[in-house]
DNA sequence: GTCTATAAGCAGATAGAC
DNA sequence: GTCTATCTGCTTATAGAC
């Protein structure tokens, strides 16, 4: 068999058992097991379990990423990013792909070599959030009052958060979702305030922000 | 000694190694060597580990919100509420306590017993959290338009990832606490506004919410 | 590149002395 | 209630045949 067959195969059921199984259960025999090759090749083509941990973060993130680049590009107003977002928890849950990144974040403070690694994963996500919302805050009443790099950021971590949060209560999880979605609609709404309200609440949040920067 | 003390040099070691070493490196053994005590006294005291594990997050989770029990009853604003927040954040950071939320979440998929208990602790934040917010809220803009329980549930996912996230990217971390302080600043803001660009907005956030109730 | 076999060690859990 | 000793099974990782 190919190198990169075989080392694609252990990638993939790795993905699969931290899916299906999580990261404590995670070893060379169950992935092995799951990729249908012997245990030892984790070992020849990865060295060792952390090494083997850090590429599938990499591959996966790469892969759940470059599914949604496209969607992600079209987005142009605030509630067409709100409504993808929604259609994208709803993907990743299926697929338990988002929960894949809480469990190597856990599992990061054990296992040094993943840190970077989960990090890396992460970035590619927040790479591709950071474009949006810079496209989409642009010109809108938040612009230049909120840091879309930042924001991207807290995105991204609330998303695994909630995953997580998922895991052991689905209903509360979808009531915090709900809400997210109100909050989000209402900044939306902002955006086709009329004029005269947009130009009150702009002052407003010039004149406040100029005051915290004092205190 | 005391049934009670050995329990409580138990859980006190389950905490502090979950802190130090995650979930993966939690075991009888390095629980034990932390309290103490004995390795076979954790099964004669909670029977398993998960049962220890559950009990620990109980456990932990009662001690850190009775630490800010007080402080989050005096909390009147949403501006107050913010800079609790942040304080907040930096305690439980330093004390590593909010993480261990994050071990125990990716550990449930794993043992079934400890999602439950998981979930229990997450709601004793909530359950504060969600108290403050109503308080914060009433009368506000943003009064009718946001569910309290959904949204304390989503700042205390979001809490969470966060952790997690610091864990792999302290820069990062730092920039997304940032943004989420600047877009609750624009929030407490709004709470400011003038009278007329305050009907503007009720008005608008009324009709967008009629409208997207429609949809 | 892939296989089997095995080393060395840690896991949860229990039995029985004290 | 606490201790030691131990069972069983799983872990990472390697050596060496094919």
């Amino acid at each position: 068999m190919s190198t990169d067959e075989t080392r694609r195969k252990l990638l993939d059921g790795a993905l699969r058992v931290l899916v299906e199984q999580g990261i404590a259960k995670t070893s060379a025999r169950s992935v092995a097991a799951a990729a249908g090759v012997n245990q030892g090749l984790v070992f020849y083509h990865f060295g060792s379990m952390d090494e083997l941990l850090a590429a599938a973060c990499r591959y996966g993130a790469e892969q759940r990423v470059a599914r949604y680049r496209e969607r992600l590009g079209a987005v142009g107003t605030l509630s067409e990013l709100l409504a993808l977002g929604r259609v994208l928890h709803e993907e990743e849950r299926e697929a338990g792909q988002v929960a894949v990144l809480g469990q190597l974040l856990a599992g990061a403070q054990t296992h040094p070599r993943l840190g970077p690694a989960t990090a890396a994963g992460l970035d590619l996500w927040i790479e591709e959030i950071e474009r949006v919302l810079r496209r989409v805050l642009a010109g809108g009443p938040l612009d230049g009052a909120v840091e879309p790099a930042g924001l991207a950021r807290t995105v991204a971590a609330s998303f695994v958060g909630m995953e997580l949060y998922e895991g052991v209560d689905p209903a509360g999880a979808n009531a915090a979702l709900d809400a997210l979605e109100q909050l989000a609609g209402l900044l939306a709404a902002l955006e086709e305030l009329s004029l005269v309200a947009r130009g009150a609440v702009r002052y407003t949040l010039r004149r406040k922000g100029r005051l915290s920067r004092e205190v």
